[in-house]
DNA sequence: TTGACAATACGAAACTCTTCGTAATAGGCT
DNA sequence: AGCCTATTACGAAGAGTTTCGTATTGTCAA
């Protein structure tokens, strides 16, 4: 019970992307960052970080009174597991697809069109 | 009820997914063509469409015994939806963000990063 | 030591999703 | 007409998610 094999829910991909940007947080901490962006009850934060420290998505460290949690995985882990898993499942894995797909029906700014190139010279410099 | 705001659960995208392959469809239809990837009963696949149905993700044609469904959207739609919703959620709109994990853990053919240099080009002069 | 308060633990309600068993129905064949 | 079978309709069980109310526990200060 330790691979963290599944992929976070809606409402733990919330909590994970506090930790993320916060590092090891309390509960009180997750809460009033959360809270900022939607009315949730200070239980209801504490429960879904017992649910992901039973899961194995997050660890605890219980020298306080108040615990501290942090994320098991590292941040580009996780994302890389929720974007693979999209790709799998609605675009056969095609990467191509994916990219069409995220691009339409949105403006992109020059400086990102920029950033992508420059991630594909980046990727196909590595692999080669 | 006839916007489809809501996204497709992983089990509705799988009927999904065989509506856009094969076009309009029975639940036998799409029932053989599931089977032959995982085990699934066929009311179960006729309860999902039916619940589809109900949601206005598909409609169906009475007019023949076996009712006839498709899908209400297209695919390129859906599909869409389905990477906007991660690219909100796991990377705050940055599709570079989600390019760097898609392409992350994964070995991408030259082909692939040639189509994806060319969606680019076509993407930057379409806006231009 | 005890009272106040902050934090955790526990349990349950309300929803949604997935799956399927069983009942009802409709068409065609004899 | 009556039966067989393919199909649809219905309902419900079981799992997982999300939310929160209430109970318990631990710590500090008076």
């Amino acid at each position: 019970m330790n691979q963290p094999l599944q992929k976070p829910t809606t409402s733990e991909l919330e909590i994970l992307r506090v930790l993320w940007a916060r590092g090891p947080s309390t509960v009180r901490e997750v809460h009033q960052e959360l809270r900022e962006r939607k009315s949730l009850g200070y239980t209801t934060v504490l429960k879904l970080l017992q649910i992901m420290t039973a899961k194995g998505t997050v660890r605890r460290n219980e020298e306080q009174r108040a615990h501290v949690y942090q994320a098991c995985q590292p941040a580009t882990e996780t994302k890389r597991q929720l974007v693979g898993d999209v790709l799998q499942r609605v675009f056969e894995g095609s990467a191509s697809e994916l990219m069409i797909h995220a691009l339409e029906g949105r403006r992109t700014s020059q400086k990102e069109l920029d950033e992508l190139r420059r991630l594909l010279d980046e990727y196909e410099g590595r692999s080669r």
